[in-house]
DNA sequence: GTCTGCCATGTCAACGATGACATATGTGCC
DNA sequence: GGCACATATGTCATCGTTGACATGGCAGAC
């Protein structure tokens, strides 16, 4: 069953030149006649060669791959977004992109690194990590490692995206409109790993950032406004019901928001369906801000959001890893603008 | 910038034994004396040894890899479903998934299966072909194929759902519920190659079950009833625009249908906009069907829709090319059933 | 004692591409 | 003629792992 392809050996054969002299054709390097040249490609043509890059890698020690390691991208179409970028930008380059679904277990992150480090891809992309250890055992292996979203250890370059200010433009945004009452719907910050150079993870920053937002209008969430949670069911998969027992929640207090911001389309998601079961019309009887930009424009009504920039994040990721195997220069940590985009879901105060 | 890692050989001085002896410990083959396991699995240890699967690569000519083609996964997550279930299969089973989105473009897809074949892929899992002569040049490179969705050529093996028996469901479904008035929201047929051994699209046998559904009941689809359109905006990512406006031009008909079924979550999602829009509301004023359970159970009202077998299908797929590299038994074609999954989005006709 | 068979270990040629180095021919110039 | 240099091509060790084959020791059978 294995298969069977044509080797430089076999090109030279039938070229009647050297293994050298195709090498040299095909790499367009060094003296080559034009006659050779002809006999070289005429021959490539007629076996269909193709290189094989596996020995081209033992030889080169390059392998012109790059592992990817996510949460789960199932779990939240951010993760889908990323991976494609930087496998665009991956291809561009003519590399290779091989991904890794942790699923937040930090044994299935290790098995995952393991296999990278026994590919011997050229660099390692951390989308989330279970632990940071996996991230120095990368690093401890010659893997030159790049985080995005959260930089663990000084030794890795990063490249994130700015959530306080993102998160604090959805707050902004709601006291424009006139209301007072803006609860909090995030995840739990204490199942991710922090930032480690700036002692906060995500959710912090996105957390203190609504209440910063609220103190400098002088207003303070109302009692029981600030609700966290485990943000992904990780055996459930995608899990929007977080979201729903959070409004539900919320909608039962004495003093009601009239505007929720939810740090997750997927958690707006489930605010949504909650309003919705209880019969509130969004935005006139009360507001949703989302965040991530993932499938906001696919609710009814469009979720306003703070938009990732997903794609420049992958972009920038790959181009770090690039810099980090090529040699090329490029900062040690790139910290990216959010967007917010207002679309249906919020609206005056009632 | 090259990995440094330690090899087999220099495991093999530090315990004072020969490479071979450290292989056969490793493998667990052969005879090993006591002592000289000792010695090596304590320089294994020591060096941190990680075997170098490049170099074995080469030497057994299997890589362990499997290709995976997709159109894209950012266009539909039912790509994210099946691509997370070979994924998991094939890790359990001990190989890795490099995944390519040619997008539609025949010509991305053949730069995909080149890479595909430089790399030595053990087998290539199509899920859905921008051309079926990119699976021919696999099939030629002598690589083991396995078609997902669709089997366009007698010569690889394939995994499908049965979309006739699955749309029919919806169908039927709506019309118990007393509606007559039925449209169908599809995507182009003709934009998808056709599966060559049955000589029908997905999409055909979507539309074929929905006439015979209407048949069945003595019902006669209205004029303007039936719309197909491109299904994908490959350029804008994810579009769900489509299936505003197919809704927008049905309820602007003089005989308006009291239900939709839409042959994909995503065009639904675009239904259900456009129905929110108007002011309608659903279930009430009108049905809503989809087709996949990607983003069903995330929309509100929660969409009833035809659920595809995704993760059945992606272990399926991996499986059948297990079979085909190792040798072992399988069907040449399986088919998969669909089940209906009824929400919130479909009730009794007005 | 030597033959057979079981243990235990080592040697070495692949796998296919690469590129440093060696070799060989031609051209121009003093 | 001899030298320098550009042109053109070939040889071969190397990357790390694998496994067929060879080697050698030791026990028990004849």
């Amino acid at each position: 069953m294995a298969i069977k392809t044509t080797t430089l050996m076999e090109v030279a054969r039938l070229a009647g030149v050297s293994t050298a002299t195709v090498n040299r054709v095909l790499k367009r390097q060094g003296y080559i006649s034009e006659e050779a040249r002809q006999k070289v490609l005429a021959a490539v043509e007629a076996t269909n060669y193709r290189p094989n890059v596996v020995a081209r890698g033992l030889r080169t020690q390059h392998t012109y791959t790059i592992g990817l390691m996510l949460t789960a991208i199932t779990v939240n179409p951010f993760f889908v977004g990323v991976a494609h970028a930087v496998e665009a930008a991956a291809i561009a380059a003519g590399y290779r992109v091989v991904i890794f679904n942790h699923g937040g277990s930090a044994s299935h992150e290790r098995h995952g690194v393991e296999t990278f480090i026994a590919q011997r891809v050229d660099a390692v992309l951390f989308c989330t990590t279970a632990s940071p250890d996996n991230v120095e055992i990368a690093t401890n292996a010659g893997i030159p490692v790049i985080e995005m979203e959260r930089s663990l250890t000084e030794l890795t370059r990063s490249v994130r995206v700015d959530n306080y200010v993102g998160a604090r433009m959805a707050v902004d945004h709601l006291v424009e409109l006139g209301h007072r009452r803006i609860a909090f719907v995030g995840g739990d910050p204490s199942i991710y790993p922090r930032d480690l150079t700036r002692g906060r993870s995500v959710e912090d920053d996105r957390l203190a950032a609504y209440r910063d937002g609220m103190a400098a209008h002088s207003l303070k969430p109302m009692p029981g406004h600030v609700r966290v949670g485990t943000y992904y069911d990780l055996d459930a998969d995608i899990s929007g019901v977080e979201g729903q027992q959070h409004a539900d929640a919320l909608m039962a207090l004495p003093d009601p928001p009239t505007a929720i911001f939810a740090t997750c389309d997927i958690l707006a998601t489930g605010v949504l369906q909650s309003l919705y079961r209880m019969g509130k019309r969004v935005p006139k009887d009360i507001s949703v801000v989302g965040f991530d930009d993932t499938i906001a424009a696919y609710l009814a009504p469009e979720l306003t959001t703070v938009a990732q920039p997903m794609t420049a994040l992958g972009r920038h990721g790959f181009e770090m890893a690039l810099a980090a195997i090529e040699g090329g220069e490029t900062a040690n940590e790139i910290v990216l603008e959010t967007s917010l985009v207002i679309r249906d879901s919020t609206g005056p105060a009632p």
